[in-house]
DNA sequence: AGCCTATATATAGGGTTGATATATATCATT
DNA sequence: AATGATATATATCAACCCTATATATAGGCT
């Protein structure tokens, strides 16, 4: 899916500038399953302007440089449904964290453990943003969406919480001590 | 994570060509958290050769095509420690199939249903390919990576079949029938 | 014959990423 | 005062990656 058609997609949402665009998919609904970047988001406005899919209106602000705010048009509209008629392509992930856990046997135990906490306090985070938001007027596909997202980190918290001996074996019995008292 | 990282550490499970590392992250241990392309996997043999981190064997088959071999070098597995002791990067993850889900009121029933069973299907074949592995002699990392990959494709296809009616309101009634005669 | 599959190596053009630059502000620290 | 951080904004570049393609060797199917 190119950066053409997320864009469209994030005015479907509403009027928005490039930044807040970026903002969709770097922390806002989008965040969760898809990515945009900068480098690909401007370029993509360009064109869609140039195609007479969106249009744009530089708005003036006070203490901030100029808005251009970018809107769909109905040929927009059009092309972002036909966009989405296709065959989704397969999901693509890439996970650091999780590559390097892969070998984590072969890997200082520092770092193992300190690469383990920081993805599962991810997650946990995830979990937090995701409670925090409101549910108000939202349409079911967008509840799904993010009751899926939310399964997911609740799954991950889980096995991660049930399954860190696995990888950090010595963890494990100072910790418990340690709570017992 | 760069190709040249990704290959060493394909290589780190043992020699191989540059097709069977592909291989490994299209269909083998790689490809349910990470991703690399021929296209970026051929020159990063040929950078890693060229900086002593690999070495490379020609053997010709019958058959079949020459095949080209490489091997980590001890420079090799020391540049993979190293790159792997960095503090990993946000996970990305680029899903058409939710992006469509998540606009799932503004597209054709049809059309939604399609994408909505493939995702659920997909799912559901990673669990197979998973439960189909042997856990002979894999180190606990793997172990705990492969068991984290299907506690989210159980998560996903439990959540998917509890709230398919959020999407497809119409499906359940003679569905739920259906089953019942 | 053409197409598909599989095993193999290799590459080109297009798209994306992360970093960077610039602008307008505020706040905190040295 | 200067620096660094943050936030809102637009924009771009070099490096990297992806998809599609090419080529090779073979077998199977229409």
């Amino acid at each position: 899916m190119d950066s053409k058609t997320l864009c469209l997609g994030a005015l479907m949402l509403g009027d928005a500038s490039g930044y807040e665009i970026k903002k969709l998919f770097e922390e806002g609904p989008f965040s969760y399953f898809h990515q945009s970047s900068f480098g690909s988001i401007y370029p993509a406005l360009g064109k869609l302007m140039a195609e007479g899919l969106v249009t744009c209106d530089e708005h003036a602000q006070e203490g901030r440089p100029d808005k251009k705010v970018y809107s769909l048009t109905d040929k927009g509209r059009a092309a972002f449904r036909k966009a989405l008629s296709i065959n989704p392509q397969r999901d693509r992930i890439r996970s650091e964290s999780m590559y390097m856990l892969f070998f984590a046997h072969l890997l200082d135990t520092g770092h193992v453990r300190k690469v383990y906490d920081g993805y599962l306090e991810g997650f946990r985070q995830n979990i937090e943003c995701l409670d925090g938001l409101s549910s108000d007027g939202i349409s079911p596909s967008r509840q799904f969406v993010r009751g899926f997202g939310r399964t997911f980190y609740e799954a991950a918290v889980k096995y991660m919480e049930e399954n860190r001996h696995m990888l950090l074996p010595e963890d494990e019995a100072p910790k418990a001590k340690g709570d017992k008292t």
